[in-house]
DNA sequence: AATATAAATGAAAACCTTTCTCATTTACAG
DNA sequence: CTGTAAATGAGAAAGGTTTTCATTTATATT
C-alpha cells in the first residue's frame, strides 16, 4: 500500500506520487532516470508532467524512499531505497549498472576521513568498465 | 617552459593554450572549474572566450596534462596532472578539496571488477564530509 | 457533505554548464 | 613569405533540471 509509505514520509497522497512510486516498484529495470520514469508513466496512460516527475523524485530522495546516483557526466539515475548501502559498477558500453558491497572499502573510507579530520557524511564510488556481455 | 609541454602533447602553441596552462600552474587553488579559469584569465587581462577555455581544457585532458573531476551534480573541475593517481575528499560546507591515495581501496576495486566480470577502465571515488575548519 | 486553505501540479520559460557552428584569425611547414 | 590546416571568438544550441505562476487538488475544518 503505497499511500501509507507516502503519508509516513510526510507527503500528501497525490496521483503523481502514487503513480511514480508504482512505476519504480513495478519496473524490472532497477535504475531509472527521470526521463525513464516519465516515459513509463506515459506508456501506462498517465499524463504526468516531466517537471512533476523531477519534483516527486527529489521529494522521494529527501524522504529516503529513493537514492539518486550521480553518474559521470550524464543525467541522474534513481533507485528504490531498500536500506542496504551499496556502490555501483557501470558498463561504459551498454550502461548496465551492477551493485556491490565491500566492507573493506567501507572501513578504509572511514579511516581516511578520520585521518584527514573530515566528519564523513557520504561517499560515492563508481567503478567504470566493460561488462562481460560487451567484451 | 609551457610551450614545450604543449608541443610534446601535439598541440600548436597558441596564446589561449599557453595562458590557460599558466593559470593552472600559477593559481594557488589546485582545483578549478572552466569558469574559474575563464575568470582568472579575464583578471589577468586576457580576452579569451569561455568556449575556448572549455576546448583547451578538454584537449589538455586528452593530452594527459590535466584530469577532470566530475563532482556530484555540479560542474566539472580540473587539476594539473602530476602522474600520481589519487582520489578526493570534499567538504560539503566550504567546497575544499583534499586528495588521498589508498592502496587497499585500489586493490579491492580491481578485485571487485574481476569478480563481476568487468574489464575496469576507470573509477571515481569521492568522500563527502565536513572538514576540520568547518566543524 | 461542503468549504477553506495550503500544498501540489502542468506547461512553458528559465537556468546552467557545456558543446557546436561558422566566419575570421593564427601558427607554422614549405 | 605564403598557403593551408588548425584554432579562436561570439553567439546560438543543446541537454538535463529547476522555477514560475495560474490552476487544481488533498485534506483539515465546519
Amino acid at each position: 500500500m503505497e499511500s501509507q509509505d507516502l503519508r509516513k514520509a510526510g507527503l500528501k497522497v497525490t496521483l503523481p506520487r502514487v503513480k511514480v512510486l508504482e512505476i519504480l516498484e513495478k519496473t524490472k529495470q532497477r535504475h531509472m532516470s527521470a526521463e525513464d520514469v516519465y516515459k513509463a508513466l506515459l506508456e501506462s496512460g498517465e499524463e504526468i508532467g516531466l517537471a512533476t516527475v523531477y519534483r516527486v523524485l527529489t521529494q522521494f530522495e529527501d524522504a529516503g524512499l529513493v537514492s539518486r546516483l550521480s553518474i559521470d557526466g550524464g543525467h541522474a539515475v534513481f533507485e528504490l531505497e531498500d536500506g542496504s548501502h551499496h556502490d555501483h559498477l557501470l558498463c561504459v558500453k551498454c550502461n548496465r549498472i551492477e551493485e556491490f558491497v565491500d566492507e573493506v572499502i567501507e572501513q578504509r573510507q572511514k579511516a581516511i576521513a578520520l585521518e584527514k579530520g573530515f566528519d564523513m557524511t557520504d561517499h560515492s564510488l563508481y567503478i567504470y568498465g566493460i561488462c562481460r556481455h560487451c567484451q
